[in-house]
RNA sequence: GUCCCCGUCGUCUAGCCAGGUCCAGGACACCGGCCUUUCACGCCGGCGACACGGGUUCGAAUCCCGUCGGGGACGCCA
């Protein structure tokens, strides 16, 4: 009786976006918490939009999110036949009634009103209709819409969101709704009530754009005789000029897809979101599953809408900068075996992966990742920033060589002794090459500094990195050797 | 136009329900310092907000009213 289910019930017309799956993670930290159970229903009525590739692209994300649910999927459009049946049962019980205005003639009305600078609601005229008229309609077959019938008495619709608090909404501003298309097809409003009915859905979490169907569908579950879920609607997360984020107006970056693409953690992704318009009294704001889900509770939406902070076009992020500094985060401080995984697929998407780094070098690789794990924002740098550490074909950084390289005219020579030097080493230890590296500044008589960022430069590509002789240890000998000779730049 | 909701640093937010401990705390970003061969990490410090106006009160970010600002909903979309 007191069952605790919650359902996400995206519509497959797009790709899983962030305010999405911000949805499903609540609905899911919820359902974690209270021991219930996540329905996952996809509402596919829209058949003009609706494709399969959508839908399997939303449960991919669900998927890499690690958002899991417990029944489900089902798909809306199979229980048409139960949504039709509740509008039939609405009509006999005298809640709805069939309304033969054509669209044409609504429009008219519509525009009429607003010309006219008055506020449109349908008039009711089918309503109205005497039992001859109905009749007679029904008899000539001509086309018709069902409409939910408001009660006309003085009331309102009351309800008490979980977040934002009582709600109230009075009929006579609610506008009898259609909840069945001429062609006989079933409209959201309703089918999203008698689904949730069946699935038995306890409570729902849901943006705050729904919050103006709630007193509709409250309605319909009054008329249905049926047991109220409870409701908590969340506030809605809006680009840095406010306005509601979509795939269509600020592209990849809003979809799951992306941070999929460029190196995000899944739950480095999740911990960004759920923060969101949510937060705890202590201000934690790291969390494992294990602690979001005992953290987890409606009292820490916020009301107010949230910005996901995304700049177009930012050189130096390019996502919400939380996003990145929570994903470095975890970059630096997870178990290295959790980074590896993360790093071996990546790297096997990018042919850098070496299967000995699973077996005889797998201490070395291990040791690597956690050599230059403190400067990457991404799985992606590991790849890129860091290839230097794994195959020879890595670009050397411009900037690097101008400042470190071709400042100093007989830098080549120095470095190309630097490289006897270290052929000629029998230990190559940190220690040792460190000793070495000093003494031929010594030598010199210039800074070790100019020996050591020359040396970086080289042989990583990079113009800032791990101590460099730790780099130069975890490189090796013979590859350090080597691009110290061949100085490529 | 009608209805609903919201309003604390640039951004995410704590505090508001049960007014004083808040000349408002944390995180990210930014700036400076320490560490250092570089960069990052780490540590220390700085910048930076109660939308505005009334009222209630000994006392208001917290309660009330108004103004302004923002968002959402008003479809034979979901």
């Amino acid at each position: 009786m007191s069952e605790v289910r919650l359902r996400f019930p995206p519509s497959p017309t797009g790709y899983l976006h962030i305010g999405g799956a911000r949805t499903a993670i609540y609905n899911w930290l919820y359902a974690k918490k209270h021991g219930g159970k996540l329905i996952l229903r996809i509402e596919d009525t829209d058949t003009e939009r609706s494709t399969d590739e959508s839908m399997s692209g939303i449960l991919d994300g669900l998927n890499w999110l690690g958002i899991t649910w417990d029944e489900g999927p089902y798909l809306q459009s199979d229980y048409a036949d139960d949504h039709i049946q509740a509008a039939q049962k609405l009509i006999r019980d005298g809640h709805a009634y069939k309304c033969f205005c054509t669209k044409e003639v609504l429009d008219k009305k519509r525009e009429a009103a607003i010309a006219a600078k008055l506020t449109y609601k349908y008039d009711r005229t089918c309503c109205n209709l005497s039992q001859e008229e109905l009749a007679d309609r029904e008899k000539q077959d001509v086309p018709y819409v069902v409409r939910f019938k408001v009660p006309d008495s003085e009331g309102a619709v009351i309800f008490n969101d979980k977040v934002y608090g009582k709600i109230e909404k009075a009929y006579i501003d609610i506008e009898d709704f259609v909840i069945v298309r001429s062609n006989g097809k079933p409209l959201y409003l309703l089918s999203n009530v008698v689904d949730d009915i069946r699935d038995r859905i306890s409570h729902i979490i849901r943006g705050q754009d729904g919050l103006g169907n709630t007193p509709r569908q409250i309605l319909i579950y009054k008329a249905l005789g049926s047991n109220i879920p409870e409701f908590a609607h969340m506030s809605l997360t809006l680009d840095p000029r406010k306005a509601k984020i979509s795939k269509r107006s600020h592209g990849e970056v809003v979809t799951v897809q992306f941070y999929k693409d460029h190196g995000f953690l899944p739950w480095a992704l999740v911990n960004f979101l759920v923060l969101l318009g949510w937060s705890t009294a202590d201000d934690k704001e790291i969390f494992s599953q294990k602690e979001l889900i005992e953290a987890f509770s409606l009292e820490g939406l916020n009301k107010a809408n949230s910005v996901f902070n995304y700049h177009k076009g930012d050189p130096k992020f390019f996502t919400d900068p939380k996003a990145l500094n929570i994903n470095a985060y975890y970059l630096r401080t997870m178990p290295i075996e959790d980074l590896t995984a993360a790093v071996k697929e990546e790297f096997k998407s990018e042919g850098l992966w070496d299967e000995k780094y699973d077996h005889e070098k797998k201490k070395w690789f291990q040791t690597t990742l956690d050599l230059i794990r403190s400067r990457f924002h991404t799985v992606k740098d590991f790849a890129v920033m860091g290839r230097a550490y794994f195959a020879d074909d890595y670009s050397v950084d411009q900037k690097a060589v101008k400042k470190n390289i071709t400042k100093y005219e007989n830098i080549n020579e120095w470095l190309g002794m630097l490289a006897e030097k270290f052929s000629e080493l029998q230990n190559f230890s940190k220690d040792e090459i460190e000793r070495v590296t000093r003494e031929l500044a010594a030598e010199l008589d210039i800074k070790p500094g100019i020996l050591i960022n020359g040396c970086r430069t080289i042989v990583t590509g990079q113009l800032a990195g791990a101590g460099l002789f730790d780099v130069l240890e975890a490189i090796g000998q013979d590859r350090v050797v080597n691009r110290l000779k061949e100085c490529r730049y």
